[in-house]
DNA sequence: ATATTACTTGCTCGCAACAAGTAATTTTTA
DNA sequence: TAAAAATTACTTGTTGCGAGCAAGTAATAT
């Protein structure tokens, strides 16, 4: 039952409850990232903008770290899913094409929740921090996903099998996470971020291409 | 007067005494973020670990951000000058080399400042923090010294006049960004990121020579 | 009606931030 | 040139706020 239909109704399960406070936390907290960043997003305030007691956020997740887990790990499957989906059965340069401009547009479109998923990406960095694997998780299986479509398509015989597919897919996705960098640096530039995309492209394009 | 030769006086001026609780507090922090991340760092540890009072961090610096503008702006400095250094009067191709060559050195020489400079620029991601603009600053001046290297080499006749410079520098620093996001993700992983800079010289080779 | 699950309120601890203090160095003045 | 005054470096005292946990109340399930 979608979020929308839950607030409707006047008597919910208690399945039904903690389904309706979490989409809403989830949404205040995505909201509260996006406007003052990580470390000035509080619990309480994520609680209470949500609709909720100062104290059910800390309560739900524990700390702010598992939070922001929750957080990266469902608008991450939502993500990759509709990569994949963008892809469809694609495979080689085309794979890679589709799936650069499907990042593009969920980018450039703006919404708040994939905004708040790279600031947690990048601030995800350094020791120590449990969100750190579940973002590193994410990041390898984006990385099979491009591996697989360059693999695909070398026993297609559409590229090389000389082609370095591991190579050419690490280079890709360090390349897309050097423009989201940028996106976020800054996010009013469009024409700049659509440039690096279509770079990226034609470079990978190339990249695979030369091997033949 | 170096850290090293403060440190033997027994009596210091004034100027000398904040210069060397800069430069262990500096340290301190630096070690901090290296081993705990930000927001595990605070400035009471900072002050002690440094040898003074827990108070000194906040006073001298205000708040955390403040402080990690110093280490950003301080490294930052540094760095860039490092970097120049390395390309000296080099152009086109052959600068685009020496500074990937020496980029590559840096961050697997693994001097810890060059890593808590690194985390703190991808914590700096996001809406309102001081830490931004400085960030920004150093980002465009790398892009500048980049697009310098192209737009030299083109006047020398060594490029193609038809090369876009600008677009180049960005999709060279976009690819700089993606690769210490990798090392930073995983540090242990050192042939990888040396194989991340070995095809990042020889795609931008690539993009600027075909041009011609 | 009782039990279970969802949510709230009360509480403690630690840190940031600031104010008001003490200690070191520099300047003044005789 | 040396004590006194002023300035600058650093420390300690205090407040406020949020995280995190415990013990409550309210809603749903049995």
């Amino acid at each position: 039952m979608s979020t929308a239909a839950l607030l409707e109704k006047d008597r919910r399960t208690q399945a039904e409850r903690t389904a309706l406070s979490d989409a809403k936390m989830l949404s205040a907290a995505v909201e509260l990232i996006c406007a003052k960043g990580t470390t000035r997003t509080t619990l309480k305030e994520v609680g209470e903008l949500a609709g909720y007691s100062r104290g059910l956020a800390s309560h739900r997740f524990g700390t702010k770290d598992q939070l922001f887990t929750f957080i990266v790990r469902s608008v991450g499957e939502l993500w990759l899913k509709e990569l994949r989906l963008a892809v469809r059965d694609e495979v080689g340069v085309r794979a890679i094409g589709a799936a650069v401009d499907a990042h593009q547009a969920f980018i450039t479109q703006g919404a708040n929740n994939i905004r708040a998923f790279y600031i947690l990406w990048f601030n995800s960095i350094g020791p120590d921090q449990g969100l750190r694997e579940v973002v590193a998780n994410i990041h390898h299986r984006r990385r099979r996903d491009v591996e697989n479509w360059i693999q695909k398509a070398v026993v297609n015989k559409e590229l090389s099998s000389t082609v370095d597919y591991r190579g050419a897919a690490q280079n890709f996705c360090a390349a897309i996470i050097g423009i989201v960098y940028q996106w976020l640096a800054d996010p009013e530039n469009v024409e700049h971020i659509r440039e690096l995309h279509t770079i990226l492209k034609t470079q990978t394009a190339l990249a695979l291409g030369k091997a033949h």
